[in-house]
DNA sequence: AAATTAACCTACCGATCGTTCGGTAACTTC
DNA sequence: GAAGTTACCGAACGATCGGTAGGTTAATTT
């Protein structure tokens, strides 16, 4: 087999997952992929079958390449539930700012683009995304770290919020850096901004609402 | 001049926001807008010049209602800052839960779809979405019921993406309603989830870094 | 009653969509 | 060096895209 496919496969897909993530699944055409990587559209459909192919691997690609930096980095960092809920934060923005084009975790592309069982195939990544999260958290409220009262599943989609959405608005050269902007998020999540009073412990100031 | 107008222009323009929130700017045709609402592709021109101030049209609509009702809402919520803020915050996911399908605000689409003075018209009204956010933060950071470290700008993005990214993940039907969750976001906003310790205050848990 | 006009319709336009076809040059294997 | 495979290309496919031309109907105005 005379096989050079890698290169042209990944010079594709990045190609693609610039294009995607700018134009959406519809407004991005095949023609702007075949330009944007110098072949014909024919030869796109020598390495893809079709269009939602491409999608789909260049979806799958770069979530797979976020799974893969958020689990090094958390096993890189020994230390309390906190340490390590900072590492996946860093690294899941740092992962954000070294491919900013790419940034399409959660988008409204993912739910009108993908069939059944290509939506599936990312979700699993996804979740699994997901679930190092829950269980930095699970591990944060066994350990005393963070109060027993919060629910691990609301925890993680309001520190998910944030990251998605941080490359919506966040624009480089500004006072901060991505990461930045990230740890003072992560310490408003771990500390509230509710000015402090000189009573040691406060109730929630309404009725009988529990804090995630 | 027989005009019975105004009915069907809302028409179009639900129907159209519709597809627009569920298939993307190029993924909802004219097409199927016309399906949609029961008329021609020509009919729609009738009532629109073009495509473009079709969705101009019923997107911004979508941000004129949000905008009236948080309005109304902080208006009628006379109180501290953190009142005025709740109200911000449920009035604004209440808007989402009665017109779910359009929660378009912040999309992908956005960006895609529309001309500059499409953009700038869509960008004046959601500007004045968010300032009344950053009024009351400032107001509560002067009045002392917030902090006096935290930043206004990051504050209001902080809570922006958490309401932004809700109708992205929530589903009725389950352990709260999106009300009870926004109001728990809001606490864990507000105090924190870090577990108590008999100190009264605590610094950061690292080097310099501050609250928003 | 005549004139006007909003509110549609059918039919069609050129352009582009995703996709396929037949062919070809280059490289690898035998 | 014949055979096979990979990696492409130019050209075309039917379908659909956003948009338009021109006519018809029904209500309103004069």
């Amino acid at each position: 087999m005379a096989s050079r496919d890698p290169d042209r496969r990944r010079k594709i897909i990045e190609a693609s997952r610039r294009l995607f993530a700018r134009y959406g699944y519809s407004g991005a055409s095949i023609s702007m992929i075949a330009v944007e990587t110098g072949l014909t559209k024919a030869a796109l459909y020598h390495h893809f079958p079709n269009k939602e192919a491409i999608y789909r691997a260049s979806s799958t690609t770069g979530m797979d390449e976020l799974l893969f930096e958020v689990t090094r980095a958390i096993s890189a960092a020994q230390g309390t539930a906190e340490d390590r809920l900072r590492a996946y934060m860093h690294a899941s923005v740092q992962q954000y700012e070294r491919n900013q084009d790419s940034w399409m975790s959660g988008s409204a592309i993912f739910w009108t683009a993908a069939s059944e069982e290509a939506r599936a195939q990312i979700l699993e990544v996804r979740d699994a995304y997901e679930n190092l999260l829950k269980q930095i958290i699970q591990d944060g409220i066994d350990t005393g770290v963070f109060r027993q009262d919060i629910e691990v599943k609301l925890s993680s989609k309001f520190l998910l919020s944030i990251v998605n959405q941080l490359p919506k608005w966040y624009r480089s050269g500004g006072k901060y850096s991505a990461t930045q902007i990230i740890d003072i998020y992560l310490d408003t999540y771990l500390n509230g901004v509710r000015a402090q009073t000189p009573s040691t412990h406060r109730p929630a100031r309404r009725s009988s609402r529990r804090i995630p």
